[in-house]
DNA sequence: CATGAATGAGTATTCATTCAT
DNA sequence: TATGAATGAATACTCATTCAT
């Protein structure tokens, strides 16, 4: 009897995210070019065939990587956060015990933080969540709130800050992490 | 012919410090496993062969550079540094000063500081300039010129913001750089 | 219930039949490493693990498809053909009319000879028909009515002009087909 | 000391010249699908690297050679021998002539017309001989030596039957060759 | 029986390294 | 020394075959 049509929908949905899954945190860690395809298939569990039924290559996955990278990194959150009637203050607060509660909990996380800038950096991607920070920051110096600066070149500088504890908590495990006072602080007059 | 022998030695020191020099911005931009040495030796502009008279491998020729990011990245001048006589708020601003020049004007400086980092977060790295930098800090705080706070993280967040804007300054020709006085102001008290 | 065991072996039988004529065309046109099961399942209309049911493997269904295409190429009509006491000339005539009309409206007997030929080609098949036809030449070369010449070389190529049309039509749909009388001359003096 | 350019262009002429004349015969026989490139180059006699060095892909080695494959064909020498000012008769008798003794004398020869004339039955080859031979047929028949009949269908049949040559001495070593008259005889009255 | 997702041995391709010139 | 063609082990990718459903 032929497996339903939806059933292996579903097995094709299941394989295809863990494939995805498991493949952030390597990439994140090795890099392209030092992801073996061999390795990695060891590292989700599955033969290394399975992995070509769902991407055409290597190449492929990695860039899926990334556009979900974009997901990872939070926007809706983010999006929501910016929107929010309440004072720049809280919303940068806010954000950061959010940043660094998921880099403390999720390595996927970390790994999403750290692919997306990587390419970035490449000038392959459109940081999104960049522009909401620099809007709050804005908002912020109004109040009276944040420190004074080019809003650009802050919210830069927020986001590597948080890359350079992403990169660090995907090398070491228990790395000691800045807390989300600290990081607000980046931003925030004293 | 002694003079010959020393003219021959000249050009084997002037082809290897070529090729280490062309070395290290290749692979601070690409890693280790994604910089292909047939790539290398067209942008250094010798064989692939020649690069084998003077690294037995290119882990070797790798690992060469490491020991020399690590002068790079200003052991030297640092460590002179941290043994004048001056207050500690000086000393951070010269070295931020001494930093920020560089990053600009020499890629050089720009690759070393990012490989270096590179190979610390991997754990293969001692961080010398850590640990001077934690030197000054303490000696800051007890001054009452830098703000309070783990040293060594501070130390650790110092040359992540450094790390941050070496790294950009790979990817993007004109990057924006941030100030030598913004930099000092991560450690210092306003 | 012995009328529903033998309801399967019908259908075992039917499912089977498809497989093997279905695959006989393709096998003609790519040859035996051309033809990839994923690409012949999808031609059949089955899954892939269905025709592993019916045979052992790739190699086994490609042995099978050779004793059929045997006898596509129309042994028995031929043996029967030899064996009528007529005139050599009408045989060779007949057979030619039977063979070009074949060939025109059967995919599957043009897939057959080619099949045959290519085997034969290889040196893993004996050619049957190749005897039959022989025989049909030293009967018309005594009655006067084929052309003079070793009857084995003759027979080949008659055959091998027959082969030419037949690999023809398996990859132009509308090929330009001889003439039953143009392949009769063949062997038949004007 | 560095090799001088023009020994290296030399060296890789003759590498690549090497490798098209070993695949043809290769291709030929085994088709594109049936052979590997671990094979070939055993046979070759070179590493199974060194073909990528010449070649981007099997596919690229694989139309190099029907390009190739066209000029063994014999089209220059049939261009001439259609432009002689000497009775078609002549033309075919020699044609013939000497396309049976390359068949004989040259693996080469034989299977440079198998695979172009496959190529040519896949339809991705366009048939300059087959129009040359037209041409002479044509003639022919004004002048009376060549027997009636569509002058394309006739070509076709006459390059048909030296495929058939071809492929057999492709796979026996010592078959049995159609002799030059016999050919001839094709398209020539009696 | 039929399915098609998964497997892994087999094949294509790349790239660090060697070596004749 | 310097070269770059050649090598072959390592890696990416394919496809005949299996197996849980």
């Amino acid at each position: 009897m032929p497996k339903s049509q939806e059933r292996c929908q579903e097995i094709r949905e299941e394989t295809r995210n863990l494939i995805i899954k498991k493949s952030i945190l390597f990439f994140a860690r090795n890099g392209f070019a030092g992801t073996k395809i061999s390795d990695l298939s060891k590292h989700i569990g599955i033969a290394q065939g399975t992995i070509y039924i769902y991407f055409k290559s290597k190449e492929e996955l990695y860039s899926e990587i990334f556009s979900i990278s974009d997901n990872i990194a939070g926007n809706d959150k983010l999006l929501l956060l910016s929107k929010l009637p309440i004072p720049s203050e809280q919303k940068i607060k806010k954000m950061s015990g959010y940043v660094i509660k998921n880099l403390k909990e999720d390595e996927m996380f970390a790994a999403g933080i750290a692919l997306y800038t990587q390419r970035m950096l490449e000038g392959q991607a459109e940081p999104e969540f960049y522009k909401l920070t620099e809007k709050m920051i804005r908002q912020g110096q109004k109040e009276g709130s944040v420190v004074s600066g080019n809003a650009r070149k802050l919210s830069e500088f927020y986001w590597g800050v948080v890359y350079l504890y992403a990169v660090k908590s995907l090398y070491t495990a228990d790395s000691v992490m800045i807390s989300s006072s600290d990081l607000a602080r980046v931003l925030l007059e004293d």
